[in-house]
DNA sequence: TAAAAACGTTGACATAGGACAAGATTTATG
DNA sequence: CATAAATCTTGTCCTATGTCAACGTTTTTA
């Protein structure tokens, strides 16, 4: 049940067995189906998941009703809401499954109790952190100036799981074009 | 000389003077002139600049030779090439002012070694990633789906110094858009 | 401080891609 | 399992915004 999420641990940094198993024994087990809301708008983020098994994805609704993507996660990542999580304020978007999924979660409290208490820890949040501001960076910087077809090449280059395991309709809103643009552009390779 | 820095580590917790004192001895004063390179284009970013006074951007060359700028920092705030500096691999941008500025800067060795040595230093770090992340989802989110005329609200809204400071070709390139454009939006209110 | 270069503004024109719609396919629901 | 709902694909049409150019202004450089 935990050999993923140590996988990850352990790719961060020497790790003795005892605290490996200390940390995981923090996360539980949730099996959801598909298209599961774990967290709705407006609620305060209370925990992190690692996804063991499945896919998850932030979005949320523009005024006119349509759904927008913000992010995807897949197997061996950690997902949640992070500007809610942090100054527990009322998220801004929904997290949801978009398949059978596996996940592992931690709550706030002890997400925080092991920052504090174990450096290894402490360090692999720091890194999940980098990681994900270098990645939104990417994003951002990836897609400046760019036309609908160059997004596209730039999705199956930097995350090439995206178009194989997400909807056309998500991955268009993700991608900020529109859904007939990006069959239109998929059917040209 | 440290005063605006010092201001801004008090801002994040509570710290003696003799630690404050500790972590400015480790930062030293850089006056530029305008448009001064800081880093080019695959160095590797040895230092972290926090602004006195003055503005700093990050920006690239398309393959055209167009610049793209990536993002703008002004005073009371850290900037670096920060996929560079965490990795020490080439950076793909480079760090430039845009007017006559006061820098104060600290090596990556300094850097780290304040950040394993004192704990408050180390929270300092993670906090600018936590809010760089947020801010660069923040900006992701902002713009997705938006035309040129919510952009350049958004960016009124959400970074008002940014188009009182930078000029036309800078700020449209950061927000994707073309000059001419953007004046004639700037134009119509 | 004068000449050259870069930038800003505005107009005319061209085009990528959005909106809408209809039919085909997939997915959800009772 | 059958019907309803959602999604994908592809066509036609239209609009926001890019490109290019001309001219005035600001900035740089020698």
């Amino acid at each position: 049940m935990y050999s993923t999420l140590k996988e990850f641990i352990k790719r961060k940094g020497e790790i003795d067995n005892k605290s490996l198993d200390e940390i995981c024994s923090h996360f539980q087990l949730l099996k959801t189906k598909r298209n599961e809301i774990l967290l709705s708008y407006n609620q305060i983020a209370t925990n992190y998941y690692f996804i063991n098994k499945g896919s998850v994805r932030l979005f949320t609704n523009t005024k006119e009703g349509q759904e927008i993507s913000r992010y995807f996660a897949f197997e061996g990542n950690f997902v949640t809401a992070l500007p809610s999580f942090i100054d527990q304020k009322p998220a801004e978007e929904f997290i949801q499954t978009i398949e059978r999924s596996e996940l592992l979660y931690i709550s706030r409290i002890d997400f925080y109790y092991l920052v504090d208490t174990m450096p290894l820890f402490a360090k692999i949040y720091t890194e999940i952190i980098e990681l994900g501001f270098i990645v939104s960076q990417k994003r951002i910087y990836g897609f400046q100036g760019f036309d609908a077809l160059e997004k596209v090449k730039w999705v199956i280059q930097n995350q090439p799981k995206l178009l194989l395991k997400v909807s056309n309709k998500m991955a268009a809103s993700y991608l900020g074009i529109s859904p007939s643009t990006l069959s239109r552009i998929k059917s040209k390779l």
